[in-house]
DNA sequence: GATTGTATAATTGTATACAATACAAATGCA
DNA sequence: TGCATTTGTATTGTATACAATTATACAATC
């Protein structure tokens, strides 16, 4: 009874270490720390509006994945992304999701098969309509119910720290209308392979769609460059 | 001057935090906890003999490696590794370590060729003395060599995170003796191939090598089951 | 002028205090 | 009894206080 509570105490669940977490991850991402800039936990914490704890609980988090470094006593650096990264990246994530879709293939049940189906379908409607911002959102989505279906752990928890790294990178990815309409081909060849349970077809197709995933982006890169 | 050094001061230059990291993923992997029990921060920090900060860094860190749960409000509980996730793991690492050696092949210096060699011998040695040891600790030495001489920031990060949750698995998985001598062969041939520069040769090499090394590992399982 | 030493400030590391939450036991009441 | 309410307790979430460490500024020395 002494208690006051209004909505979005309980729309936004996560904690404020979430949140730090967060917004810290999108401004490494979106480049607005230079690569080896310090990151002071007073400042973030005042910036954010919270205290030094969730500020020092988000930076071992980061620090773990790779996204910056903490030099005892000194600080945490911010780590950068090279492009170099990003094509490792790429190349790692090929072989995983190829191992994803394999074992999707084999475990996949139908309540998931219609879920992918019905992204597929959403997909052309989006490419057709040129909405590129709710296209990302269900390719996200397709990738992402994969990673689901094959029903691993494992696969689930590195392929989301590696989609970690590259969410900015892909965002921009399908909003060249040719390479949209390349995609919606190869989701449809991966998705007839994940259906008629040919696991080493999906696979490969799986990993050439990543790959030419990553041509697109290299090929975008250079031109605005 | 009001300041009284000793060397461990020095020596242990590792942080609480780390060194509370370590002693609990120690005590996950050599299954002290069962899975989903759940961790109490206080009795963690008494029991480690540091405050409950470090320790909630720790959690921090270990929830991010997958290696345990958190629920908000509530707490952290183990996740404990299954034998799937074992297979699984090694389904990836095969891949990721098979992509190592062959990026290794191509990048791979002078130093890093003679540190590989000597590796290579003193496991030689190791094995024909039977010290199983020494032996596991310089296997890991040569694969720890090619993740480095492969100069993937990105690789070297997903393998570190991999081998956290196999190393115990590994361990006795050199206790064989025909294994150490086939794992031996294996060894020779994929340094061969690195150092002619045979990177499909090294890479199908290593996919196999880690195969084999699952095999076995499952062959042995059974065994004392 | 460059270097060293020293005081001071800024920052991180750790511990603790307090608030919020979850859950269980106790209580009250029909 | 059965059930809602409350009270109590354990635990986590967050903020803050204090200690240890490192960086900075500036004077002293050569």
């Amino acid at each position: 009874m002494h208690y006051r509570y209004n909505k979005s105490d309980y729309l936004d669940q996560e904690s404020l270490r979430s949140r730090v977490f967060n917004h810290i991850l999108e401004d490494i991402l979106n480049g607005k720390y230079e690569e080896g800039q310090a990151l002071v936990e007073t400042k973030l914490a005042q910036e954010i509006g919270v205290s030094r704890t969730p500020v020092r609980e988000a930076f071992r988090q980061l620090e773990l994945d790779g996204l910056v470094t903490s030099i005892p006593n000194k600080g945490v650096v911010v780590n950068g992304i090279s492009d170099k990264d990003i094509e490792e990246i790429f190349a790692v994530r090929s072989l995983i999701e190829g191992l994803a879709v394999r074992w999707a293939t084999e475990n996949i049940n139908e309540e998931q098969r219609r879920d992918l189906e019905e992204t597929a379908e959403l997909m052309v409607y989006y490419t057709k309509k040129k909405d590129y911002q709710q296209l990302a959102k269900y390719d996200a989505r397709f990738h992402s119910l994969i990673y689901d279906s094959c029903q691993s752990k494992v696969l689930r928890h590195i392929l989301r720290s590696l989609m970690r790294y590259i969410q900015h990178a892909r965002l921009g990815s399908l909003k060249v209308p040719k390479r949209a309409e390349q995609a919606l081909k190869e989701h449809r060849e991966i998705l007839e392979a994940i259906l008629a349970g040919k696991k080493d077809i999906a696979e490969q197709k799986m990993v050439h769609h990543v790959n030419s995933a990553l041509e697109n982006l290299l090929k975008e890169k250079n031109k605005t460059n």
